[in-house]
DNA sequence: GACATTTTGTGAAAATAAACACTGCGCGCG
DNA sequence: CGCGCGCAGTGTTTATTTTCACAAAATGTC
């Protein structure tokens, strides 16, 4: 199954689905249509339908969509099927907010440790995984094949810590800093930057 | 000026350039080349140079962009020329964290409450602005003409806070809540949902 | 002051994404 | 048991976005 042909935006879409699939789930919701599903998600019913079909069939004419075979059969496109394992790097405040951020693990992440630059710092609450210092990055990351990282260090050092990363094997980092990162073709970023989206908010209100 | 006609990717693009104009700005760089500036914001060259197009000509050829200059029109363009007021709804460690985020003020703007269900709830430390009842919401609206929100609530009642923001007037929300909230028209809303930009991130390193 | 060099601005082409329009399957009702 | 309705699947069209290719402008050099 050649997955490289599934666009990027609609692999995104994918989540959203699956999503509300989850929704209707805990409500014990059996079946779906294109049209309600869609509108859960905020796309058109057309695009909800071509989505699916990059992977293939799961509707029911005149019926809908099943829900848990359909939220099934994303958790697999999705690869989400078993846990993945997760580092945090920059216990700030930021990091140390989404430490406790009890979303990622119901998604299916776990967060196995977080590194600082001072890992010794005070912090208020326990964050429920051990804060260790820069330098055991690679020491952890070598011994349990962890290819996934948070990177919520200030933007100055930010390119550094994440080149660290990268030579430690990391392949996929979720961007915090507000900074583009430079990085080799294998490994992939996602960008969140908060100031941007309320900037971008604000253009389309004036 | 119609900034209609400006799609909207290239608006958040905008926003990109703006911030690697701030680091040159800082570094004293007087010009930048469309190559450079695209290269710090992820972008290829000519894609920069259409979407600044789409409202004007700034640049000088054989040499490149004046970096004040180009950052000045960008921030009139963008209408951060001014301090904007946001709400923050929802004090939890998600929006604590927000609270004292170091990079809205940076952007130009200003937090200037947070309300929570439980506004009396003991915080680990001061947040810098004073933590509200909901139901107060109205009321600081009215009297200060704000029209953003940042909107970090549990999902299962993100819909129905939004609502109640809309109502007294928001019309622009940075939505944290894994939900697709559904809105007017006339209202923006733009989602940071972490726990799919994990998810996207992993299906990409399959 | 002409010429080589650099780099922007932009119409046209290509690629990508979204929407439409229609086909036909399957369920349920009569 | 067959007929009609509802809704998924999909080839085609349309819209949007990105990239290309090249002309035009400014700079600096000799």
């Amino acid at each position: 199954m050649s997955k490289l042909v599934i666009p990027r935006k609609t692999v995104y879409r994918l989540s959203l689905y699956y999503r509300a699939l989850a929704r209707l789930k805990a409500n014990k919701v059996e079946t779906v249509s294109s049209a309600a599903l869609a509108k859960a998600a905020g796309v058109k019913p057309t695009q909800l339908r071509k989505d699916l079909t990059y992977f293939g069939q799961f509707g029911t004419r005149g019926l809908g969509y099943n829900v848990l075979a359909l939220s099934a059969q994303l958790t697999e496109v999705l690869g989400t099927t078993h846990l993945q394992p997760v580092i945090l790097v920059g216990a700030g405040h930021l990091g140390s907010a989404l430490l406790r951020y009890p979303g990622f693990a119901k998604e299916g992440f776990e967060v196995i440790a977080a590194f600082d630059a001072d890992a010794t710092r005070k912090r208020s609450r326990d964050l429920g995984v051990p804060v260790l210092p820069m330098e055991e990055i690679g020491r952890i990351l070598s011994s349990q094949r962890i290819k996934m990282a948070i990177l919520t260090v200030p933007g100055n050092v930010a390119q550094e810590v994440a080149n660290g990363l990268i030579e430690a094997g990391v392949l996929a980092i979720l961007n915090f800093a507000p900074i583009i990162l430079q990085v080799p073709d294998n490994v992939v970023v996602n960008n969140v930057d908060l100031a941007i989206e309320l900037e971008n908010l604000s253009y389309f209100i004036q």
